[in-house]
DNA sequence: TGTTAATATGAACAGTTATTCATACTTTTG
DNA sequence: CAAAAGTATGAATAACTGTTCATATTAACA
Protein backbone atom coordinates (compact mmCIF):
# COMPACT_ATOMS: atom_id res chain seq x y z
CA UNK A 1 0.00 0.00 0.00
CA UNK A 2 0.97 3.76 -1.17
CA UNK A 3 1.65 6.27 1.79
CA UNK A 4 -0.89 8.93 1.23
CA UNK A 5 1.45 11.81 1.63
CA UNK A 6 2.94 13.84 -1.11
CA UNK A 7 5.85 15.32 -0.93
CA UNK A 8 6.29 19.09 -0.89
CA UNK A 9 9.66 20.22 -1.15
CA UNK A 10 12.18 19.89 -4.83
CA UNK A 11 14.97 17.94 -5.10
CA UNK A 12 16.88 21.34 -6.26
CA UNK A 13 15.89 23.37 -3.31
CA UNK A 14 17.00 20.44 -1.00
CA UNK A 15 20.33 20.29 -2.54
CA UNK A 16 20.62 23.81 -2.54
CA UNK A 17 19.95 24.20 0.84
CA UNK A 18 22.05 21.05 2.05
CA UNK A 19 25.23 23.08 -0.12
CA UNK A 20 24.54 26.23 2.20
CA UNK A 21 24.28 24.07 5.21
CA UNK A 22 27.48 22.03 4.70
CA UNK A 23 29.29 25.29 4.24
CA UNK A 24 28.07 26.75 7.46
CA UNK A 25 28.36 23.20 9.59
CA UNK A 26 31.71 24.36 11.10
CA UNK A 27 32.46 25.55 14.23
CA UNK A 28 34.48 28.28 12.77
CA UNK A 29 32.91 29.20 9.76
CA UNK A 30 29.55 29.69 11.78
CA UNK A 31 31.76 31.57 14.02
CA UNK A 32 32.69 33.88 11.45
CA UNK A 33 29.29 33.96 10.67
CA UNK A 34 28.00 35.12 13.34
CA UNK A 35 30.77 38.11 13.91
CA UNK A 36 30.23 39.30 10.29
CA UNK A 37 26.36 39.28 10.91
CA UNK A 38 27.46 41.48 14.22
CA UNK A 39 29.84 43.76 12.41
CA UNK A 40 28.93 44.14 8.87
CA UNK A 41 32.65 44.01 8.03
CA UNK A 42 36.02 42.50 9.01
CA UNK A 43 39.30 41.99 7.50
CA UNK A 44 40.93 38.50 7.77
CA UNK A 45 43.33 40.33 10.83
CA UNK A 46 40.92 41.08 12.66
CA UNK A 47 38.96 37.44 12.29
CA UNK A 48 42.06 35.57 13.02
CA UNK A 49 42.64 37.64 15.86
CA UNK A 50 38.90 37.50 17.46
CA UNK A 51 38.95 33.77 16.71
CA UNK A 52 42.16 32.85 17.26
CA UNK A 53 42.28 30.79 14.14
CA UNK A 54 45.91 30.59 11.99
CA UNK A 55 46.22 32.67 8.86
CA UNK A 56 46.08 30.11 6.13
CA UNK A 57 43.50 27.85 7.41
CA UNK A 58 41.07 30.93 7.79
CA UNK A 59 41.67 32.04 4.50
CA UNK A 60 40.55 28.91 3.58
CA UNK A 61 37.44 28.89 5.16
CA UNK A 62 36.89 32.80 3.86
CA UNK A 63 37.93 31.52 0.08
CA UNK A 64 35.16 28.58 0.48
CA UNK A 65 32.47 30.97 1.89
CA UNK A 66 32.78 33.42 -0.64
CA UNK A 67 33.28 30.76 -3.31
CA UNK A 68 29.97 28.99 -2.26
CA UNK A 69 28.25 32.47 -2.02
CA UNK A 70 27.71 32.80 1.55
CA UNK A 71 30.66 35.98 2.49
CA UNK A 72 31.28 38.79 0.08
CA UNK A 73 34.96 40.59 -0.15
CA UNK A 74 36.56 43.52 -0.75
CA UNK A 75 39.77 44.99 -0.89
CA UNK A 76 41.81 47.66 0.77
CA UNK A 77 44.92 48.35 0.65
CA UNK A 78 46.80 45.41 1.95
CA UNK A 79 43.77 44.47 3.82
CA UNK A 80 40.81 42.47 2.84
CA UNK A 81 37.39 42.92 4.20
CA UNK A 82 34.68 40.10 4.28
CA UNK A 83 31.03 40.37 4.77
CA UNK A 84 27.44 38.39 4.55
CA UNK A 85 26.62 38.34 1.05
CA UNK A 86 23.36 36.67 2.94
CA UNK A 87 21.70 37.94 5.49
CA UNK A 88 19.72 34.53 5.29
CA UNK A 89 21.76 32.83 6.78
CA UNK A 90 22.59 34.36 10.35
CA UNK A 91 18.82 33.39 10.98
CA UNK A 92 19.83 30.02 10.81
CA UNK A 93 22.16 30.77 13.33
CA UNK A 94 19.43 32.54 15.19
CA UNK A 95 17.44 29.62 15.11
CA UNK A 96 20.13 27.49 16.84
CA UNK A 97 21.56 29.84 19.50
CA UNK A 98 17.81 30.50 20.73
CA UNK A 99 17.28 26.82 20.93
CA UNK A 100 18.23 25.31 24.08
CA UNK A 101 17.97 21.76 22.92
CA UNK A 102 20.00 19.07 24.20
CA UNK A 103 20.80 17.79 20.83
CA UNK B 1 46.39 46.86 17.11
CA UNK B 2 43.36 44.46 18.90
CA UNK B 3 40.23 44.52 17.41
CA UNK B 4 37.66 46.30 19.41
CA UNK B 5 35.17 43.23 19.04
CA UNK B 6 33.93 40.72 21.71
CA UNK B 7 32.94 37.39 20.65
CA UNK B 8 29.85 36.30 22.45
CA UNK B 9 29.37 32.51 21.35
CA UNK B 10 31.11 29.91 23.08
CA UNK B 11 33.24 27.30 21.24
CA UNK B 12 31.08 24.68 23.03
CA UNK B 13 27.61 25.63 21.35
CA UNK B 14 29.35 26.38 18.00
CA UNK B 15 30.23 22.80 18.34
CA UNK B 16 27.17 21.51 19.01
CA UNK B 17 25.78 23.67 16.57
CA UNK B 18 27.83 22.87 13.97
CA UNK B 19 27.54 19.07 14.85
CA UNK B 20 23.40 19.38 14.21
CA UNK B 21 24.04 21.19 11.49
CA UNK B 22 26.34 18.59 9.50
CA UNK B 23 23.28 16.25 10.56
CA UNK B 24 21.35 17.99 8.72
CA UNK B 25 22.93 19.01 5.74
CA UNK B 26 22.44 16.49 3.09
CA UNK B 27 19.37 16.73 0.32
CA UNK B 28 17.66 13.43 1.40
CA UNK B 29 17.97 14.19 5.69
CA UNK B 30 16.89 17.18 5.36
CA UNK B 31 14.02 16.43 3.33
CA UNK B 32 13.23 13.36 5.71
CA UNK B 33 13.10 16.00 8.40
CA UNK B 34 10.46 18.09 6.26
CA UNK B 35 8.28 14.92 5.87
CA UNK B 36 8.18 14.31 9.50
CA UNK B 37 7.68 17.74 10.46
CA UNK B 38 4.51 17.24 8.04
CA UNK B 39 3.77 14.02 9.11
CA UNK B 40 4.59 13.08 13.38
CA UNK B 41 5.63 10.16 12.46
CA UNK B 42 6.32 7.34 9.60
CA UNK B 43 7.16 3.80 9.14
CA UNK B 44 10.87 3.63 6.88
CA UNK B 45 8.66 1.90 4.80
CA UNK B 46 6.33 5.08 3.62
CA UNK B 47 9.45 6.81 3.79
CA UNK B 48 11.67 5.00 1.22
CA UNK B 49 8.48 5.24 -1.20
CA UNK B 50 7.88 8.73 -0.84
CA UNK B 51 11.63 9.51 -0.89
CA UNK B 52 12.32 7.41 -3.55
CA UNK B 53 15.48 5.64 -1.19
CA UNK B 54 16.85 2.75 -1.37
CA UNK B 55 16.02 0.56 1.73
CA UNK B 56 19.85 -0.17 3.03
CA UNK B 57 20.71 3.59 2.65
CA UNK B 58 17.45 5.04 4.23
CA UNK B 59 18.53 3.17 7.02
CA UNK B 60 21.62 4.28 7.78
CA UNK B 61 20.20 7.81 7.49
CA UNK B 62 17.47 6.72 9.89
CA UNK B 63 19.96 5.43 12.14
CA UNK B 64 22.44 8.35 11.90
CA UNK B 65 20.08 10.93 12.77
CA UNK B 66 18.77 9.44 15.60
CA UNK B 67 22.01 8.58 17.40
CA UNK B 68 22.87 12.38 16.49
CA UNK B 69 19.53 12.70 18.63
CA UNK B 70 17.22 14.42 15.70
CA UNK B 71 15.31 11.52 14.95
CA UNK B 72 13.56 9.13 17.53
CA UNK B 73 12.03 5.80 16.97
CA UNK B 74 9.43 2.85 17.85
CA UNK B 75 8.95 -0.16 16.55
CA UNK B 76 5.55 -1.69 16.24
CA UNK B 77 4.82 -5.07 14.88
CA UNK B 78 7.37 -5.28 11.78
CA UNK B 79 7.93 -1.70 11.12
CA UNK B 80 9.65 1.05 13.14
CA UNK B 81 8.12 4.19 12.67
CA UNK B 82 10.39 7.38 13.15
CA UNK B 83 9.56 10.74 14.40
CA UNK B 84 11.42 13.85 15.18
CA UNK B 85 12.78 14.23 17.99
CA UNK B 86 13.85 18.27 18.08
CA UNK B 87 11.74 20.33 17.06
CA UNK B 88 13.74 23.07 16.99
CA UNK B 89 15.04 21.19 13.60
CA UNK B 90 12.38 22.39 11.23
CA UNK B 91 12.58 25.79 12.07
CA UNK B 92 15.58 25.71 9.96
CA UNK B 93 13.91 23.98 6.94
CA UNK B 94 11.53 26.88 7.26
CA UNK B 95 14.38 29.44 7.56
CA UNK B 96 15.73 27.59 4.15
CA UNK B 97 12.29 27.68 2.35
CA UNK B 98 11.06 31.06 3.25
CA UNK B 99 14.57 32.42 1.72
CA UNK B 100 14.91 33.13 -1.96
CA UNK B 101 18.61 33.71 -1.62
CA UNK B 102 20.39 33.31 -4.47
CA UNK B 103 22.54 31.29 -2.70
C1' DT C 1 64.32 49.43 -3.44
C1' DG C 2 64.49 46.08 0.13
C1' DT C 3 61.79 44.68 4.01
C1' DT C 4 57.61 43.89 6.42
C1' DA C 5 52.59 43.12 6.77
C1' DA C 6 48.38 41.09 4.96
C1' DT C 7 46.45 37.65 2.44
C1' DA C 8 46.16 33.74 -0.89
C1' DT C 9 47.43 29.43 -3.00
C1' DG C 10 48.54 24.64 -3.73
C1' DA C 11 50.13 20.17 -2.53
C1' DA C 12 49.94 16.58 0.72
C1' DC C 13 47.84 13.98 4.14
C1' DA C 14 44.53 12.55 7.59
C1' DG C 15 39.99 12.06 8.78
C1' DT C 16 35.20 11.83 7.88
C1' DT C 17 31.09 10.72 5.21
C1' DA C 18 28.17 8.55 1.55
C1' DT C 19 26.99 4.63 -0.90
C1' DT C 20 26.68 -0.15 -2.12
C1' DC C 21 26.37 -4.89 -1.31
C1' DA C 22 25.64 -8.92 1.13
C1' DT C 23 23.67 -10.68 4.98
C1' DA C 24 21.29 -10.89 9.48
C1' DC C 25 17.48 -10.19 12.49
C1' DT C 26 12.59 -10.02 13.80
C1' DT C 27 7.72 -10.28 13.10
C1' DT C 28 3.83 -11.82 10.60
C1' DT C 29 1.34 -15.02 7.87
C1' DG C 30 0.09 -19.10 5.14
C1' DC D 1 7.38 -23.92 10.78
C1' DA D 2 8.83 -22.10 6.33
C1' DA D 3 8.50 -18.05 3.63
C1' DA D 4 7.93 -13.19 3.16
C1' DA D 5 8.04 -8.40 4.72
C1' DG D 6 10.33 -4.77 7.19
C1' DT D 7 14.42 -3.16 8.98
C1' DA D 8 19.32 -3.12 10.57
C1' DT D 9 24.17 -4.04 10.29
C1' DG D 10 28.94 -4.27 8.82
C1' DA D 11 32.59 -4.24 5.56
C1' DA D 12 34.50 -2.12 1.62
C1' DT D 13 35.29 1.59 -1.12
C1' DA D 14 34.94 6.10 -3.11
C1' DA D 15 34.46 10.85 -2.47
C1' DC D 16 34.83 14.82 0.12
C1' DT D 17 36.70 17.94 3.81
C1' DG D 18 39.89 19.97 7.20
C1' DT D 19 44.40 21.04 8.34
C1' DT D 20 49.23 21.97 7.82
C1' DC D 21 53.18 23.61 5.61
C1' DA D 22 55.75 25.99 2.38
C1' DT D 23 55.60 29.46 -0.77
C1' DA D 24 53.57 33.27 -3.61
C1' DT D 25 51.46 37.70 -4.26
C1' DT D 26 50.52 42.46 -3.32
C1' DA D 27 50.77 46.84 -0.97
C1' DA D 28 52.98 49.97 2.29
C1' DC D 29 56.80 52.01 4.16
C1' DA D 30 61.56 53.13 5.72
Amino acid sequence: MTATVVYKINREKLEKAAYILRTVAHPTRLAIVDLLNQNTRLSVNEIGEILEVEQSLLSHHLTTMKLKGVLRSEKEGQSVYYSLKEKDIPKLIECIENCDCNM
